[in-house]
DNA sequence: ATTACTAGTGTACGAGTAG
DNA sequence: TCTACTCGTACACTAGTAA
């Protein structure tokens, strides 16, 4: 006996996954068999294949359109996909919710401290975080490993969006914050995520100059409280 | 040329999921190949096989304890789960966040009806949804297809958790609920998930008596607003 | 352009089994 | 019990190509 046929093939479920990133939720999505192989890194024929056997499960509906495809997912596909997301959105938020960060004071690239000092910024961070920044931040540098790893659970977690703005010279982007603690003081966590690199540095803003305030100097030991919602 | 092998396969990515659902983001996990075999519906020997070229892969460390294995994520394990997962919550969350739902009142079988009566509840809904419900739910029957499918969503979607309790008699479970508001009622959508048959059913709990403070009748349309955060 | 057939091939699988 | 080897097979894939 090979498998289990009601249970989906890993290949069905990474394709309904592609597909749901590609919109084929709610409505129909136009899409070609050539650039779906595309996105999945399968050959044009291999996804072909792919559609029509997630069709015969019954996972989605397909109908020629024009040059190529109008594909959305049925409700047993809906159903399939939304427990999968379920299940791995319960694995992933697993644990506390509350990360105590310990690092050392340094100098940085004071490449958060720059956003934070665009007065365009102030009204959004109030709205975010429920205060206005003081414009400079607090850097950590995490050196245990257990730090980094906590450090990355910032990238992936869902965080409190900073929208970005417009100054008429040039447009800058959103960010991505949480609302933390840094010894008695209300504070907020950037995570601006460029490189890998980045999973070594905390980067805290607080109504106040942190770094005056706890009378902290280049070297010295602090700890972060970031609340993850 | 096979596939570009950069990329991981669809079996090496719905084993990583399977590993994060087991707990093995932060720390190791106890698993025996044949119970991870079992929960992805393959055999022992696949299960083994596929842990080896996870490792192979460097994407999970893989020690042997005991009677079984240690399993834990690594970085590059934890960064491929976590932006599988951000992407495909990126797919999820994309639309509305705001469902409107029109359905045709209903007695229905009193069942969120009961719970909410429950003292012991009153005060987790409270906390959850801002007031304590009147002893009794409005319950619509949804028939358009739109609107089934529309329901649907509010299985997969976060919502606010309602805590259960105990009476001492018995313990009540958790209930997951949503913000809403009918006409102009601030008010509250429970999603007791139990069968598939409740996708066409929609209950709604008030500060008061909705039916009578809306004057609604036995099939009367109604319409519900719900807040998806 | 497309989709999707056919043919041939690599591989992930289950079964059996050793350590 | 466990893990993980070998082996034979089923199948998902790529390439070529028709419509």
């Amino acid at each position: 006996m090979r498998r289990n046929r009601s249970r989906p093939t890993p290949q069905q479920l990474t394709t309904l996954v592609q597909l749901l990133k590609l919109g084929a939720a709610g409505s129909h999505v136009q899409v070609s068999s050539s650039r779906l192989g595309e996105a999945l890194g399968i050959s044009q024929q291999a996804a072909s294949k792919r559609l029509i056997e997630l069709e015969r499960g019954g996972l989605v509906e397909r109908a020629h359109s024009g040059r190529g495809l109008a594909v959305r997912l049925t409700g047993a596909g809906l159903s399939l996909g939304g427990s999968f997301y379920a299940d791995l959105r319960g694995a992933m938020e697993t644990g506390e919710r509350e990360l105590v960060f310990r690092g050392y004071v340094f100098a940085g690239l004071k490449e958060g401290g720059y956003y934070v000092s665009l007065s365009g910024y102030s009204k959004p961070f109030l709205d975010a975080l429920g205060f206005v920044p003081y414009p400079g931040t607090l850097n950590l540098r995490l050196t245990a490993e257990a730090m980094v790893e906590q450090r990355r659970r910032l990238r992936f977690a869902k965080g409190i969006e900073v929208p970005g703005f417009e100054d008429g010279k040039r447009a800058y982007g959103p960010v991505k914050c949480f609302k933390a603690r840094v010894g008695k003081y209300q504070a907020g966590v950037l995570a601006i995520e460029r490189t890998h690199y980045d999973d070594t540095v905390l980067e805290a803003v607080a109504p106040v100059n942190l770094r005056r305030a706890l009378r902290l100097k280049e070297g010295d030991e602090c700890s972060v409280e970031v609340y993850l919602d």
